[in-house]
This record gives C-alpha cells, structure tokens and sequence, in this order.
RNA sequence: GGGCGUAUAGCUCAGUUGGUUAGAGCGCGUCGCUGAUAACGACGAGGUCCCAGAUUCGAGUUCUGGUACGCCCA
C-alpha cells in the first residue's frame, strides 16, 4: 500500500509541479501542490496492475488539459529558473542570429497587433536557439515625440505650444520622460504573458545619454559632410497653437467643408484684353501668387470670347463647356494655343502688394540669358482638367506642390539671383504689411472681402461654393489648418538614392512585393529627409550657432560639448539636479537644460556659440538603433561590430517608411559603399563599411491587424478582445498557434475569437491526447523509458537505442516506420520552411503530422498498445516508437508553442530526473535522420488510406454499417506496383472495412471502365499544338483496348491528322471508373467494389457487434473504471440474436471485460433498449472497486 | 489624384516554374465510432477562382483595361 500511496502523489503532481526538480531553486514540493489543486478523476487505486509489468514512471495527466494554468505554471518555472538566460548561456560560442528589435513606445497600452509582432519576433530567434545560434534579444523603447507630448499635455489639461512654454519647458519635460513609462508594467506583463523571450532588463532607450550621443554622433557625421541643411518645408500647420502637425493628426481631422471656389483673371502681358483663368479654393493664398501653372502636354488650351465683357480668356479646351455652363452664356473658341506657347508668358498678379514691393525683378539664368523671376506662366505635370479651368494658381508658401515649382524655377536661375518665397501671411495665420490692406486678418476671414475686392477689379470671373474635404486641428476643432512654409532641417538623402537602392536590392523582404513595390517605389520617389521638429521632448538637434557670424558646427557628444572653450549654463542643469536629485540624469542632454550650454564661438572672437532650438525627428532615434542601442561609437564598439547587421526584423506594414526606411536610410549613409569612412569619436575607431544589404539582411512585413468585424480595430467599436482576456481562456498558446498557421503574416489579420479558440481542439488538444494516449497506456503497461540507460540529456533517437526493449527502426512494422518516416520528412520540412522564415507553412508540416500521428499511427495501434502480452516486442515497438515521436514533435514545435512543449516535455522526461535538460528550449532542434525517410512507404501509405476511405464511401452508398461484417472486398488499381505491399496489409484493411476477405487486381473490366487522358504536362512541349487531336483521339478510343496495348507493345500510336504520334506509358494517365451496379467507389487511383451479399453468419456476427457497442456504452454508463469486471444479460426474444450470443458470447465477453454473458435478466438492473432486445450490465462482485468504493 | 496590396467554398485562408478533376481548416449535412471521451473517424454537399479582353494547344496562375475593398502618400 506504501507503493500505491506513493504513486498516488505522483500522479496528483503530474499536470501540476512534478518536473520541478530537486537540483533546481524553486522547492516544487508534492505536498503544496495536493493543496493547491483539486481532482476531479477517482485514485489509481482501483487500478490492477499487470502481474508482470514493472512500474511505468510515466504518468498520465488527469481530465482536461486547462492551457492557461499550465503556462502560468511554465512561467514560474522559467523565471525561476532562469531557462532563458540559460537558453542563451549554452550558444554563447555558436555561429551568430542576429535580431533588431524594433522599438514600441510604451507610452500606449499594447493592443493585438503587438501580440502578432511580438510573437513572430519570438518563434525565429527560439527556432535559430535551438539550432544552435547564438541569437541576442535586446529589448528597446521608443520614447521620445510629439505622442508623449501630447499625453502629457492632456493630464495637465493643456496643449499649445504656448501653454506648455507658459507652463515651463523645465517641468514639462520632466513629466515627459515619466510619462513614458506609464503602460511599462502591461507591456512587460504582456510580453512575458505571451512568451516572448527579450532581454527586457537591458533594453535600450531612445532617451537614455548614450543613445542620444550615438544619434549626435551620427548627426555629427552627416552634418560634417555636408548632409545636413536648412530649407524650407511647408506643413500642416496650425497657427493658432503655433505648431505644425504630423500626417497622421492631419488625417484625423478632416471635414467636409464648403470654401469659395474663384475663377480668377490673370491678364496676360504682351495681348491686352486676354486673360488667363485661373481657378483656386483658397483666395486667400493670392496675394502671395507667383506663377500660374499650365501641362506642358498633356492638356490643350484655347483662347476663348466673353462676348459680355468682350475679353478674351484663356482656359483648357476640356473646360470651356463646363464654365461656359457656370457662366450661362457662351464662350465661343477663338483659336486653340499650346501650352509649350503659353509657357513663359507674364501676366499681372491678381494683387499689386509683392509687384510693387520688389519692384518685379529680372534674374540671370544659369545659361546667361535673364528672366523675369515672378508672375509667369509655368510647366507642372501636377495640372489636370478634372476641375478648376486647367491653369493652376501657384502661392508656394502654401502648398507643397507649388512650393516644388518655386524650387524647380529657383534652380533655373544663378545661385542668390532666383526668386524669393513670396509669403503675405505670418505664423499666426494673419496677414502681415506685405498685404497692407488685410494686415492682421486671419486668412479664412479674408477669403470675402479678397473675392469682393476682386470683384470690384474687374478680375473674378465666377465664384461658386466648393464642397471638399478639409482637415482642421484634431485638438481645437474650429480651427482650420493651413499648409505653411516653415524653417526646417533637411538630411540630404537624395544624393544616396541610388545607394539605398541597391542597398534595398539585397534584402530578403517577405514577402518579396514589398521591396520593388512599395518600399522601392518610396525609396524611388525620396525626398530630403525632413529632419527637425520644433517642439520640446526628443533628441536634441546637436548643432551650435555663431550668434555673429551664423556659422555651426555639430557637437557629437556631451563631453565634446564640455570640452569647448569657455563652456557657460551647464550649472542650470547642476541647479535643478541639486533642487531634485530624483531627476534622471538623461535629462541634462535633453531641452531645456542643453540649449542653456554655450561655448566661445571659433568663428569671431568674443562670440557665442548657442544650439538652434530643434529637436529631431524620433523617427531617427529608432533607425539609429543598430548602432545607438550600444551607445556606438563612444561604447560598446565591439558590441556594435559583433551584432550588424541584423539577420532578421520584423514589423507591420506601417513601419514601411518608418523603421524600415529610417534604418535604411542612415545605415547607408553612415556604413554604405559611398561612406568615406569617417574617424568615429572614439580613439582611432573607424567606422566600418560595409557590403548591402545592411542594416537587415531579412524583413518580415506584417500585415494589418483587423477586428473581429474585419475593420480596423478601435476601443470605441470593441470589435476585438483584449490580449489578457484570451491568455485567460485560452492561453497564449493558441494565440501563437493561431498567427503562425491560420494565415501567411503578411496578410491582414482578422483577429477573431473564434478563430484562436479553435486553436485549441485543432492543434493543441489533438497533441495532448496522443501524449495522453501514451500515458494512459505505459501507466498500465508499465513502459519505463529509464530503461534506455544510454540516453542522453535531450534523449535523441539514437541514445534511446540502449533500452533493452528498443529495437531499430528498420525491424519495427510498417506503421512504426511510417510515422517515424513522416516524422523525419516533417523535421526536413520544417527546418527548410523556418529557414526561410515561412512559418506558416512550416505549421502546415507539423499540423500535417500530429494529424498522421493522431489519427492513423495510434489509431492503427490502439491494438497493439492494448495487447494481453505486456513483454510482446510489438507492443514495446509501438511504445518507443510513441514515445521517440512525441519527443521529437515536443521539439519541433517547441519555438511556436513554447508553453504546451514545456509542459510535455516534463511530462514526457519526468522519469529520467535530472539527467535530462530541464527544459525543452535548451534542447537542440530535431534533425532529419534521412534513412528513416521512406517516401514509397509514405506512397504506399498513403494508398492504403485512400483504399479505406474509398471502401467506407462505398459502404456508405450501400447503406451497410461498418459494423456489419461484409464477405469480401476487390480493389482495382491502375498499376500492380503496390499490389504486393498491400496485400501484407490486409489486416489493416479488413478491419479497418470490417470485412472477410480483400483482393487486388489490377484486371476488372466487369467492375470498371478504364480512360485514357494525356498527360499534359509531358506532351505539351512534346506534340504542342495537336494536344487537342491527342486528347480526342484518347476519349474517342476504347480505354481498356488502349490499355492492353499499352501493356503488349509499351506504347500506344494514335493517327492524327498532322501525323501519327507515338505515346509512350508516361505519357498517359490511366483513369478508373466504377462501373454502374456495383457497390463500389472510386478515388484517384483505385476502386473499391464491395461484396454486398450478407449471410446469416454474417448478420449474427454483426449483431454481436452490436451488443458489444450497447455493452461498452453501459460500462461507461455505470461508471466503470478501466478494469473493472461486469457482469451481463441479454433478454431476447429473436433467435438470430440467441444465436449469436452462443456464437459470439465469448468475444462479447472479452471485449468488455466481461464474467458472464447470459440470456435473460439481472435483477435490481435498469436495461438498455435496443432492436434486439433489452440488455442488463452491472459490476461484477469481483471487480475490485465494487468492495465499497465510491 | 498617385502608389501598393487584396478579391478563390457559408466563414477564415492556401494554391510553388501556366498542364485540363482548384485545396485545407472551421461551419453545415449524413453516417459511424465509443476505455484518447469536455474526444474521435468517415463520407457528402458547397466554387462562373471579382468582371471584360489578350497571349497560349492549355490561364486561378501571364499581360491589358475595369470594378470593389484595404493601406500608404498627396
């Protein structure tokens, strides 16, 4: 009783804390969890064992498996345990994986979307892990910009530019950096939930110091070699808070509006009395006018009559219906004009302020000659009929299009005697004295009184409303914004187009459109990187101004900075330390206490150097990751030369000109093939160059997250579950499972419930029940793995070898090594997919085998593994080759489902204690064991299964019950190639068709017709163009007589029209088909015909089938345990069913563990009803539980 | 307005270099199994592969043009 009590507490820890070992930390001990954990399932004590038997130390787990608990339970042990950190420690000396990791801002909460990044972040490194990589995971954070800015403005119930200056830069900042971690504990949380393995304690920071002197660093660099300028850059920008707007605040603040629409004229110089129309939305935007732009080709111009103001008007042919409509009068064609003779005439502004104010000046063009630099008509591709009069108003002060004219034509003149930006409007958004007459109008007020004012002019021709769509402030929603021209640095990166290119050209992108689409197309059209943002929390712009001259220069770190002659102002970060020594001491390179640092200007004596007032965009934080997150050149420079670049990223599509191009863009900068190899700051480091691609050799672009509604996922709609919520009822587990296998990562995802929930049944419980299956069973029989006293500590194929009961694979039965076949081709597979980074059909492979696992190989052993003789060799085959399967599949799925592979390989390797890795992710992947690989065995299996499947079809057709035991079966193939092979399988076959007897023939012509069809693939290049003569000389001909002499002469000749062509055997492809009135069905290469006649015999023998079923049932029923005795009576009045118990009473009786099977009735019984009668079943008085158990 | 992507069974998605019978899972239906049982198996129904044209002996697949939706940019 000892024993039993001692197994009893074993097999209570099983699903619980038994692999907690004694070696390790954390005291996993026997008694805290029997407290901890109730069960449901009645003790082993009523379990007999087999006389023979030793004691199985496998044991099985108890009812269903519930995921969440048992990850959280795998949690515990890795923390405790530190497997990562081990997991790590054992490649330290194995080839490199290098992995970037693409920086969230923890300033929001961590929604779906970042499950699925984090967990394909997570399955490659795990997977390179295990195949022996060396694969660091530094962890990173995204910290600085206007997202954190706002944040923090609406906690202080602020948000221009104004009141957070009124408020302090000072203190604002403060709670910037704190705020930044404000959803650290759920993104921690999640990340840990989730399984994904990051070094979260050494993650890098943008704002930390060292990350922002690499980024100056860097910004030195470009800035030295001539990348960085000053320009102008119009943006969306709201004058009323004085601050420009990002695309995406833009985008959420469009409305439909209703704005005048002029139709303005713009006399032409040199024909008095024509007039060009021009059309615009924004009236106000035209005392800044500078040029009218026409389309050089694509649109054609005429010069029309306004018979009642007796002008002539210029305006695109296309159009002249549509205005003459508007205007209700007629405009009769005068003559047509090209653009190319409307190009460069002058006309008159709509208003005189900027014509009289600089005097309308001519410029020398950089071909010598001279041209007016204002008030001409321009070429613009961007100039289309589909509304307005195809002449376009340009303000370039306005508007990003028209301001890339202004360039265009500023490179036409000699360098300083181009055209100026004409800007009638301040940053406030009102009119300045350049328009004297609306000086302090805000310029959507001025919108009327500039059309009346044209009006009394003589110069509008037409007003109309024009309802478009506009975006206003997403923050002050009655103000509208304006596009505005703004002071901006700009990081050269035209000049590197070429590079980044072919830098580009080298990536493996998954999946590959992205590269010449739309990430080559953005590389394509670059533009200079605008760089400098003017707001307050981010990388500060690393560059000091002679506040004489105007000269800078660019400062690469803090301590060069410090290094300066006569530094001044670092004592107010020194003051503000000392007031608050709790401050972080980032903050003395961030705003304000950085610009308080001047130094002595180089450039005239007496002179101070001060920083310009921008910080940069945080874009450049994070693509200056693969350098900065080592604090790179000034640290760490080994650290950087041994991780870059990274051999695999991995973000959404929206990081496409984001991360991706960040990285990209300065990586080619700093490190490409056309760096001139700068001296980096630190003691003759030098940069490296290096070959493209850089800085990822591998990207995977993920698609879009949707909700459950297939839209976007939003709070408002709850069309989606919260991550915790599914880890809860779910696990994370099956989240995983669901990203890897349900759809390629590129696609957008519906992230559905459902769909994860089904993870479960599809995926991980159909594992659990074959390693249940397994338990089950070697409990009873007593299987003891320890016995392979060879194994070694992740127990592979071949150490298992040294168990006395273990024979090689190549003597075991044909199902052993088939699965075991399927198991290695599925490990090459595998391996050849995740290689490539395609998880998705990697899952397809191991979906694929557990299938074959659990649904042919144990259901094809159940007998074996349920045979009398516990020492069979057959029986032992079938248990090692369960067991070597299972461990392999724990392997080979460990870096997908990391929590369920944890769990059973404990389970699985709980008997060897600690001579046995302790965790399965310290395991080395699975290998192919190539001789193990049998695909005509696969081939022939496969067969086999279709053979069943067809004889199952046929019987349903028939309407005979499997049950019902048939005489014979005939198989009819198209080739005798696999007859011999099958006919060692007729068991197999017989009972899976619960029949008599089987034959094969490959001669049936009673049961069935044969075609002919062309293989198509073969002839096409072969015959071309007669395959339609081929394919209906083959139909027309008689299947069977071309068949034989096929097999008389070896090929077949067919006499075409264009000639007779010989076809040779693999030039066709044989077809069965069933011939009517047989109870029969066909598949690809096979027909099963049925021998439907059903004797008596027969009929009791499936009658006795019958009542075993109603037996078992019962059983089940009165709550028997597995071997528990019965006892049963049948109570008939039909005499085939008397019979049939004579006959058939001992197999009856076998089968459900029966004393006594006898006719009539039990008393104190309640009977089961069924067409035969009434069937009685109870304990027997010499099952061992009925002594007063339960 | 431009770029990119997507469109295949009721749903979610696969479909390699063109090869003539387009697949999977779920769902549905029918049947079966019943000591892996909060499982399992078999079979079945269900598809003008968005539309139109082109290339080809042959197109879900290549090309052109459209439509719808999504994303990015303007």
């Amino acid at each position: 009783m000892n024993r039993q009590n001692t197994r009893k507490s074993l097999f209570l820890t099983t699903t619980n804390r038994c692999w907690c070992r004694p070696t390790l930390k954390r005291p996993g001990n026997v008694q805290s969890s029997q407290q901890k954990f109730s069960i449901s399932t009645p003790p082993l004590s009523s379990i007999i064992l087999p006389m023979s038997a030793s004691v199985s130390p496998l044991r099985a787990p108890t009812g269903s498996p519930q995921f969440p608990k048992l990850e959280k339970e795998v949690l515990e042990f890795w923390e405790d345990n530190g497997i990562y950190q081990q997991s790590l420690d054992r490649r330290a000396d194995g080839p490199q994986f290098v992995f970037y990791e693409g920086p969230p801002t923890a300033n929001g909460m961590p929604h779906p979307g970042h499950c699925l990044t984090r967990s394909i972040k997570d399955v490659f490194p795990r997977y390179k892990t295990m195949q022996g990589f060396r694969c660091e995971r530094k962890a990173g954070w995204d910290t600085h910009g206007l997202p954190v800015e706002v944040e923090v403005g609406k906690e202080l119930g602020i948000h221009s530019k104004e009141e957070i200056e009124a408020y302090g830069i000072e203190p604002f900042i403060q709670k910037c950096q704190s705020s930044v971690w404000r959803y650290m504990q759920q993104w921690q949380t999640l990340t840990q939930r989730l399984g994904f393995w990051v070094d979260l304690d050494e993650a890098y920071v943008t704002y930390h110091q060292s990350y922002v002197e690499s980024v100056w660093w860097s910004l030195k660099t470009l800035f030295d070699r001539g990348l960085l300028y000053q320009g102008h850059k119009i943006v969306w920008w709201w004058a009323q808070g004085g601050t420009a707007l990002s695309a995406g605040e833009v985008g959420q603040g469009y409305r439909e509006v209703a704005d005048p629409s002029v139709y303005v004229l713009f006399p032409l110089v040199d024909h008095p009395g024509r007039s060009l129309v021009v059309w615009t939305t924004t009236p106000w935007t035209l005392p800044s006018n500078m040029y009218a732009a026409v389309h050089p080709t694509a649109v054609e111009y005429s010069v029309v009559k306004d018979e009642e103001t007796g002008q002539e008007l210029v305006l695109a042919s296309a159009l002249v219906e549509t205005i003459a409509a508007k205007l209700k009068r007629e405009l009769p064609v005068v003559e047509t004009v090209s653009a190319e003779s409307l190009i460069g005439q002058r006309y008159e502004p709509p208003f005189p302020d900027f014509h009289q104010a600089t005097g309308d000046p001519v410029g020398k063009l950089v071909g010598g000659e001279t041209q007016s630099k204002y008030w001409r008509v321009v070429a613009a591709d961007f100039v289309t009929t589909e509304s307005g009069s195809g002449i376009v108003h340009q303000a370039p002060a306005f508007g990003e299009v028209d301001y890339d004219v202004l360039i265009d034509q500023q490179k036409l003149f000699v360098d300083g005697d181009g055209p100026e930006l004409l800007c009638a409007v301040g940053p406030d958004g009102k009119f300045t004295d350049a328009f004297a007459e609306m000086k302090g109008v805000w310029v959507k007020d001025a919108d009327k009184p500039i059309s009346r004012k044209l009006k009394e002019n003589g110069r509008l021709l037409f007003l109309e409303q024009y309802l478009h769509d506009y975006p206003f402030c997403w923050r002050a929603s009655e103000d509208p914004l304006i596009q505005y021209p703004r002071e901006s640095w700009f990081v050269r990166t035209t000049e590197f187009k070429d590079e980044m290119l072919a830098n580009n050209a080298k990536i493996g992108w998954q999946p590959g459109h992205i590269q010449d689409g739309r990430f080559g197309n953005f590389l394509a059209s670059n533009v200079d990187w605008a760089l400098s943002r003017e707001r307050f929390w981010g990388t500060p712009l690393p560059i000091w101004v002679c506040q004489e001259t105007g000269q800078m220069e660019a400062i690469g770190c803090y301590d060069e900075l410090l290094a300066k002659p006569d530094v001044q102002g670092t004592e107010v970060w020194a003051k503000a330390k000392a007031e608050n020594p709790e401050l972080v001491d980032d903050l003395r390179v961030h705003k304000p206490y950085i610009d308080a640092v001047t130094y002595a200007s180089p450039f005239s004596d007496g002179a101070r150097m001060q920083r310009v007032t921008e910080v940069i965009d945080c874009w450049y934080d994070s693509g200056a990751m693969p350098f900065a997150q080592w604090g790179y050149p000034h640290q760490n420079a080994d650290r950087f030369l041994d991780q870059f670049p990274a051999d695999f990223i991995s973000e959404a599509l929206d990081q496409t000109r984001g991360w991706f191009y960040s990285q990209l863009a300065i990586s080619t900068m700093l490190f490409g093939k056309d760096s001139p190899n700068p001296i980096a700051a630190k003691d003759g480091l030098e940069t490296p160059k290096y070959d493209y691609p850089h800085p990822f050799r591998n990207c995977i672009v993920l698609g879009l997250m949707l909700g459950e509604d297939g839209k976007k996922m939003s709070k408002k709609d709850k069309n989606f579950r919260e991550p915790n919520e599914i880890f809860d009822k779910y696990g994370a587990d099956a989240l995983r499972w669901f990203f890897f296998s349900k759809q390629t990562p590129w696609t957008a995802i519906q992230y559905k419930e459902q769909a994860i929930k089904d993870s479960i049944p599809e995926f991980l419980l159909r594992l659990w029940n074959v390693f249940s299956f397994l338990t089950i069973y070697a409990e009873i029989d007593g299987f003891d793995p320890t016995t392979a006293t060879a194994a070694d500590d992740q127990l592979s194929p071949s150490s298992l070898a040294s168990a006395p009961g273990y024979r090689d694979a190549s003597e075991r039965s044909e199902i052993d090594r088939w699965i075991l076949s399927e198991l290695n081709q599925t490990i090459a597979t595998v391996t050849e997919r995740m290689d490539a980074l395609d998880n998705y059909n990697a899952c397809r492979a191991i979906t694929g085998l557990v299938d074959g696992l659990s649904n042919w190989f144990v259901r094809r052993s159940r007998d074996r593994f349920w045979a009398k003789d516990t020492d069979s060799q057959d029986k032992n085959d079938a248990y090692w080759t369960l067991y070597e399967s299972l461990l392999e599949v724990t392997k080979l799925v460990a870096p997908f489902v990391p929590f369920l592979s944890e769990t059973l390989w404990k389970n699985l390797t709980s008997p060897f204690s600690e001579s046995v890795l302790g965790s399965v992710h310290l395991c080395d992947y699975p290998k192919p064991i190539q001789d193990r690989i049998d695909p005509e065995l696969s081939e022939s299996m496969h067969l086999l299964r279709e053979i069943a499947s067809m004889g199952r079809a046929a019987r349903a057709e028939a309407k005979l019950k499997v049950r019902l035991p048939l005489s014979q079966v005939e198989v009819v193939l198209t080739d005798d190639s696999r007859i011999d092979w099958l006919k060692q399988h007729d068991d197999l076959v017989k009972e899976e068709l619960n029949v008599k007897t089987v034959d094969y023939t490959t001669e049936a012509d009673k049961y069935v017709q044969y075609t002919v069809v062309p293989n198509f693939k073969r002839l096409g290049p072969k015959v071309g163009k007669q395959i339609p003569a081929v394919k209906k000389a083959l139909a027309e001909a008689d299947g069977n007589d071309l068949l034989q002499a096929m097999q008389r002469d070896g090929k077949v000749t067919l006499e075409l029209p264009g000639g007779s062509v010989d076809l040779d055997d693999q030039d066709i492809e044989v077809r069965l088909q069933a011939r009517e009135g047989w109870a029969a069905a066909q598949g690809s290469r096979c027909v099963v015909v049925l021998n439907t006649e059903v004797t008596d015999e027969l009929r009791r023998e499936g009658i006795a089938k019958d009542l075993i079923r109603t037996i078992q049932n019962q059983r089940k029923e009165i709550q028997c345990e597995y071997l528990d005795r019965i006892e049963v009576a049948v109570e008939t009045d039909m005499d085939e069913v008397i019979l049939a118990i004579k006959e058939h009473g001992d197999q009856i009786a076998n089968e459900t563990l029966a004393d006594t099977v006898t006719l009539g009735t039990l008393p104190d019984v309640d009977p089961i009803e069924n067409e035969y009668g009434r069937v009685f079943v109870r304990r027997s008085s010499s099952s061992p539980a009925s002594g007063g158990e339960s």
